[in-house]
DNA sequence: TGTCCTGTGTCACTAAGTGACGTACTGTCG
DNA sequence: CGACAGTACGTCACTTAGTGACACAGGACA
């Protein structure tokens, strides 16, 4: 019976789990951007979601990837729909309808959520701590591009173009998502970046881009 | 005691400090090597290189960033060739000719320092904290590139295109650097890669590709 | 009910990293 | 030459990130 997944045993499901560090990534961006990275303790993390500290050291290895869950939300709707990129479908037409279709039925990810990961972001530009966390969520999100871009060229994911793709894939959503957030926290008239299409354009076009045209277009 | 020459005047020089910081990062990855990171303490690293610990933290912000300097040597050679890339020339040609020249004159980085570099990005698969070292120095990496697109598209470095495009040749020549070097750990034929041209050529070809041709031809 | 199993709290402990202060060396100005 | 200024380094006390060990609570399952 070890073949089938003990999904309601005793143990913690992956799902909760994810929200537990979730949970304790907020609060932890909260104070990171409140009193610096410096300035906050792991007790004081602790105490603000309400737990020993012991504890959260069995969640997160390091006090600095406390912020990576949160960072992450800033690419979980992205990469989301990415993921279920249907292979008749063109880049920029995929994105601009599911992107569309996420506003209307509203966004999976907290607004708030994504205004803390852009605060991360930029507070990465002044702490070295900070940097490491979000080039770290970036690797993760460069390995799930490898499966669906592996997938998507029916390719395996651990193929060399495959890699190369799904690297500059990565990158370039790395770096507009810094864009992105850096205007946004500027100041910058949001209704700039409200225009969904617009927005959905920009991605697809930087994708297919970096990968010289690999990927975007419909695959037979 | 190390007592390198500390020839020149009350400040140290910047070449002085980073050949410190490099000699204490070549002491650091040998033991990350031997005995693991978490095997490894600050005062061991700093008896290995004949300083006080407290010197090893003026030094380094941390102990994983302590493999920065020694990973970044993975990509130097590479970086200040693309530095000195004439605008009238293809990247094809001045990398064939300069990695040929560098290899007749004698490389500018030491073999064992290449051999240290591969071992830590090899290492970085299960070390999370040496990860974030390998990101932290590709970082470095993409900023150079930045200023070596932008100076060769004539536009500024902080320009969005700019960006994009040196982020996408940093995640390349990433990918490419952990192909290689995992290729070279496992035991493949070193002539395999020996063959310049051809290496020229892939790193060319991945660097015109991740820019949609962008970065590669000659400019007027 | 009793027995696993797992997540968490408590406490003692190791080690990463910092602050403060003293010292030795080096170049400079008189 | 000698006093001065600046800087890198050593020493030591100290804070805090992070771990190991063990006990306890609560839910699943017989």
């Amino acid at each position: 019976m070890v073949t089938a997944q003990r999904s309601t045993g005793g143990k913690m499901s992956d799902q909760r789990r994810e929200r537990l560090r979730l949970e304790i990534s907020r609060e932890a961006a909260r104070l990171f951007w409140e009193h610096g990275v410096a300035g906050t303790s792991g007790d004081q993390i602790a105490e603000a979601v309400g737990l020993s500290t012991r504890t959260i050291w069995r969640h997160f290895r390091s006090k600095e990837s406390c912020a990576e869950p949160i960072v992450m939300q800033g690419v979980v709707t992205l990469l989301s729909v990415l993921r279920t990129w249907p292979r008749e479908h063109s880049l920029e037409d995929h994105l601009t309808a599911e992107l569309n279709r996420l506003r209307r039925e509203g966004a999976p990810v907290d607004v708030a959520d994504e205004m803390l990961a852009m605060k991360m972001i930029r507070l990465a530009d002044s702490e070295p701590a900070l940097r490491t966390a979000w080039l770290m969520a970036c690797d993760r999100t460069e390995q799930q591009m490898r499966a669906i871009i592996g997938d998507r060229l029916g390719r395996p994911a651990d193929d060399l173009d495959v890699r190369l793709h799904a690297a500059s894939t990565a990158a370039v959503i790395r770096v507009l998502d810094e864009h992105i957030g850096a205007a946004y926290l500027a100041g910058t008239d949001p209704a700039e970046f409200g225009d969904l299409p617009e927005l959905a354009r920009r991605f697809a076009h930087a994708i297919r881009t970096a990968t010289g045209g690999a990927v975007g277009d419909p695959v037979a």
